[in-house]
DNA sequence: TGGGGTTAT
DNA sequence: ATAACCC
């Protein structure tokens, strides 16, 4: 038979069942299950697939330059190679390395400049959308990584196939640990099912857009993203429940949790937590109190492999930032400058978008001798002329633009003082679907003292009227 | 550390 | 507006 044979036969993973992973040594951790903090363990049959690119500036660059292929390269922004290729990976470069180190390191490293975004973000922007023809829910992680939820395909894959069908179902690439087939547990031939989907995803993004890259397949996101690693470049594994443990104390620092910050893992730290075992068993009232419920909860089930946070499909972006970061600004009109050209590249790209953004947000990050990574920012909401403005090349939308940006400039910054900038930034958002009406009708609809939001859209429309800043 | 992004508070 | 997280 098909799917409902296969369902019983298995070892029941439906139902208000165990953990989705379960624990390898029970008597091992008392503290989640003293401190009595997990709800439901919401068993999740969930199929994931995590997809992450190879190095993809520098894929980029190769295909935009095909007589680098071969060579080592790098992507440089400011004097950090960002990423680079395998070759230059062997010859001992890593990514954010220092220019010079690399340099130094490998003396035929070739490198192209990759300050400019546009083409990196064009080409993830066709990933995300390839993706998407398999399945909408597709969530973006950076550039370069996807989640996307198969459950509903894998579901009809399998219901497609007889029982005498089932046993021939193959895995594609890796299995984590080498773990053995099960073929009468229905999450192993989902996951399985799952994998060929993730096969048949790295095919077409080679076949139709150049790029490689690696794929993990599991029940939730967070190990979809921890096992899509295990084997580099290129290639794909799938995670069976059984091997989740393993999956997770590989490793090495808590810091490698994704979920698991900077911030996080220093304060983990003290309290003398540092491997996924020591958070497993920590006492959750003591977690709770240091870092709140919310994240002591959510970063101690981390700790388990489990991860209920679902793929949110992505959508179109919620915001467009441009920045720029140098030495040192330290006058006004140095400042305008860069502020203008930010600017420039900015409105090209919301006019391509189609969406108009209501709000805009200058941020600036100011020298500091040590105290690393502090940014300040004034936002205001986009007077409603200007807006209208934005779509049509007609009209200089610059000049009041400008305007509105360099009053957030001095609200932050005391002119009159000496100061010194590291880091500007011009970011839009509150992005919301053109009103792109004939003439008359829609905006009448639109028209703030008539609007009921009874639209359909979910974005609700308010023309706000001119709404500057106090400056 | 770059040049981006997101969500939660 | 900031702080945390992700790449």
């Amino acid at each position: 038979m098909e799917l409902a044979d296969a369902e019983a036969a298995g070892p029941s993973p439906e139902a208000p069942a165990p953990a989705e992973c379960a624990p390898a040594e029970p008597g091992g951790l008392p503290g989640l299950v003293h401190d009595q903090l997990v709800p439901t363990q919401s068993s999740s049959s969930r199929v994931i697939v995590h997809v992450d690119l190879d190095c993809f500036y520098a894929q980029v660059e190769m295909i935009s330059h095909p007589e680098l292929k071969g060579k080592p390269l790098g992507v440089q922004q400011k004097y950090l190679v960002v990423t680079c290729n395998y070759e230059a990976r062997e010859l001992g470069v890593k990514k954010l390395m220092n220019v010079r180190d690399a340099k130094e390191k490998c003396p035929q490293l070739i490198l192209v400049n990759g300050e400019d975004l546009t083409r990196y973000r064009e080409m993830s922007y066709k990933v995300t959308e390839l993706l998407e023809e398999f399945s909408p829910i597709v969530e973006r992680l950076g550039f370069d990584e996807n989640f996307v939820d198969l459950t509903e395909m894998v579901e009809k894959r399998l219901q497609q196939l007889q029982s005498n069908e089932l046993s021939a179902v193959t895995v594609s690439g890796h299995v984590y640990n080498n773990q053995p087939v099960n073929f009468h547990n229905v999450m192993h031939m989902r996951l399985l099912v799952g994998s060929q989907v993730a096969a048949e995803m790295r095919e077409a993004m080679h076949n139709q857009l150049g790029l490689t890259g690696c794929a993990g397949v599991a029940s939730n996101k967070l190990l979809a993203k921890l096992v899509s690693g295990v084997f580099k470049p290129n290639q794909q594994t799938v995670l069976l429940p059984e091997s989740c443990q393993d999956l997770i104390n590989s490793l090495n620092h808590i810091k490698e949790m994704p979920g698991i910050g900077y911030k996080t893992a220093k304060r983990l730290e003290v309290l003398g937590i540092n491997s996924v075992r020591d958070l497993q068993s920590f006492s959750f009232k003591i977690l709770e109190k240091e870092l709140g419920i919310s994240v002591a909860q959510r970063i101690q089930k981390l700790s388990f492999g489990e991860d209920n946070s679902p793929v949110m499909p992505s959508g179109p972006p919620q915001s467009f930032s441009e920045e720029d970061s140098f030495k040192k600004c330290s006058s006004e009109v140095e400042a305008k400058k860069k502020i203008e050209e930010l600017l420039a590249s900015l409105l090209n790209r919301v006019c391509q978008d189609g969406r108009r953004p209501h709000t805009i947000r200058l941020v600036i990050r100011r020298y500091s001798p040590e105290k690393h990574y502090s940014r300040e920012s004034r936002q205001c909401p986009i007077p409603s002329h200007v807006i209208q403005k934005l779509g049509t090349g007609n009209y200089d939308v610059m000049t009041p633009m400008v305007d509105i940006l360099m009053k957030l400039f001095r609200n932050m910054v005391n002119v009159k003082m000496p100061f010194h900038l590291t880091l500007l930034s011009v970011c839009f958002c509150n992005l919301k679907a053109q009103n792109t009406a004939k003439k008359g009708l829609i905006d009448y609809y639109l028209t703030p003292s008539l609007s009921t939001t009874s639209h359909s859209g979910k974005r609700s429309f308010h023309s706000t009227s001119s709404a500057g800043i106090t400056g």
